[in-house]
DNA sequence: AATGAATGAGCATTCATTCAT
DNA sequence: GATGAATGAATGCTCATTCAT
């Protein structure tokens, strides 16, 4: 099971799709790992290919450019942090409240799932916020996707009462969002130590609460403080 | 107005000292600004030197290298964005809400005074998060600073009863530092489009409302929102 | 007509020695003409055989190497351009001047049936010029039957009085090849803006009068004659 | 008088203008010399910087770019092999045959002072002619300025009688242009095997009898004319 | 107090070539 | 008969750093 071993069994034991799809994969997975701890800027072809046990000449085989490699990534991002993530808001039912608590399950969920590539998109927005080009126009419709999802949800939350009117919902959704890039990047920042489950829920529980109506009569907010228990 | 006007400006108006002094501002100042805008990395010498008016040399005359640059700035983001934010949280009294109001506020201002001190601090413990070295275990050293202080500040508010217990305060500090940093992330994301007043009431209203204690009863949050409207 | 008919007719309609034949020829036209209008250097493999619907293992399976594609192609030219050339100028007849005559009339017509070819040798002698090995090898040789063609050529006509003898053979042999690459070159690089026909009117013209004995009677001529000598 | 004497040498004995001007008149000629007889493409920084006793950066430090080297060394040869030439041509006096016999005795005595310059223009006219850029039109205008005043010269030459008129201008004045070139190429190829005296005066003599009015008396000619017409 | 010259290591990218299929 | 995968050496360029002035 020594690299020669595994290097051979590869290019030996494989058909040509397979042995495609195994390097593309082996190096979107090295470039996802490394773009996320170094940053983009930091990581060299050397490390993405020797990762994969492959060479530099592959990765311009495979996607013709460093920054291909990283576009390619962000469409598989797209894909798990935003059509699934918007897709189980939306299949949890018609409330906003139970939309919202979805997908911020979700979204936790992808923290263990798919760590990784929650922090690239939160990580290359801020990496390439000013560097003109293609990625950061992808990474820029991928935001406005999901804060126009998210304003619209609290729109219709505060149209049906479930959430408080008196701060703008352009301004609520960007906090809800910025709790949760914020909250990751906390957790990569200390590298785990956190509890995930209890951030989690203190995430949800601080966030639901803060954004019931604040004039709490008597039902309606328990209902949502019993609805977010777990 | 133009360059030569401005360095015989600097030449003969002022002592060896200020002049010293006028030209370490303009680099800090220079660096500060490219490093919060473009990253650490992706910013060099010429362009920080070139902002300043003068040459890589320069540089090295006054810090010695590129990384002493950061590391002076850092110290002065450590008292603006430290020091003076937990003693303005301690002079608002003894009280845990209020003091966490107190320090809500003084980041929020910090927005708007220095704001490039603070998203400096946040980006570069993520660009420096697995590079060893003086810089990263400054910012670690920064940031556990202000973690300790949360945590105290909430089994403070814990044990007053002023805050939910039903979570762990080092997870709800964490969730309060996250939301933090997430939400000056956003608002530096979106190039300040977002209504910075609105969105500091949302963060300010969302996070204490859900620091709460979550059982309502009639009076507590009412004191709550009360103290916290402007 | 597209690439998937291309190839299928290619596959079904042809025998494989045919097949054989027509990639051959098709990679050495791809290559002939890239190499005339890139240079040899600054045209890759990908480009010639894509320019013939092939990969580049194609031109290692045919030639071997990339160099052996460009030294095949020098043997075509040495045919059309060498072997056909001179050939033409003997079939002249005997008289000196009569081949010549012959000689530049060839070599004109090359300009219009075999462009690239002429061409090829022209810039891949200039090209090769100090790198050592067999393509160098090879067009000195070319040049060389040329130019002992050319001035034994000359000689002749200097022993039957046709030619001035006032200069030396290897000179005006010199000369008149020199004429003929600078005009092919200089209608190249114009990418044939000129009027063909009136440059080999032109091209002819002077060289056949400017060879032709210098022994001119009366006014005109003299006075010109005087202000060009030194 | 070894390699350090003259590094040393170069570093402590001059002031700084003058050893800026030293390392980039010896990086100018390294790179003349090698873009003459390798080619541009095929001549790499290393071995400019090398034979300037420098490195790679140096390069950069003074030109920022390989072509800016180039781009430099066509400025200069604007100078010597336009400005110059077309200066004595018109200084030799009002008479058409007098300036083109200025023009070429100009540009034969290049070939002794300033044999790379001349080559440079017209090596990099063949491999820039398809690569689009600043190169390319530079060469390109450098090309119809030496054209324009080779077509005036002979229009006029052509109005007062001095040439022959029975070909176009346009044709005749590529024609002598090409003449030149394929003759200093010629040269060039033969590494100056050559006489370059003989070769000068049999370009002079073939091209300045060739252009002189055809009008030749008696029988020996005219059979060649007739030959030559199609 | 600061500059200009120069270095050298690092990096993305290109490309001829090899080889299993 | 030809392709696709992969390599490795070469190359232009960037940039932090050094040093004499």
């Amino acid at each position: 099971m020594n690299s020669e071993t595994d290097t051979v069994r590869r290019r030996t034991g494989a058909s040509k799709a397979q042995q495609r799809q195994a390097s593309i994969d082996l190096l979107l997975q090295a470039a996802l790992s490394l773009f996320v701890s170094q940053g983009y800027r930091s990581t060299n072809l050397e490390q993405i290919s020797g990762a994969a046990r492959l060479t530099k000449g592959a990765v311009y085989f495979y996607f013709g450019s460093k920054e291909a490699v990283l576009t390619e990534l962000l469409k598989r991002v797209e894909h798990i942090v935003l059509d699934l993530a918007l897709g189980a808001a939306l299949a949890a039912g018609e409330a906003p409240r139970d939309r919202l608590v979805a997908y911020v399950h979700y979204q936790a969920n992808l923290g263990i799932t798919a760590r990784d590539e929650v922090l690239l998109l939160i990580l290359m927005s801020l990496e390439f916020k000013e560097k003109d080009g293609a990625v950061r126009d992808t990474i820029r419709g991928l935001y406005a996707r999901q804060r126009n999802f998210m304003v619209e949800l609290i729109e219709q939350g505060q149209g049906s009462g479930d959430f408080r009117s008196d701060l703008p919902a352009r301004e609520l959704a960007a906090l809800v969002l910025a709790a949760h890039d914020g909250t990751f990047l906390e957790w990569f920042r200390r590298d785990e130590q956190l509890s995930g489950a209890d951030l989690v829920r203190a995430l949800r529980g601080v966030v639901l609460e803060g954004l019931a109506l604040p004039v709490v009569p008597a039902g309606g907010p328990r209902t949502l403080r019993r609805a977010a228990a777990t």
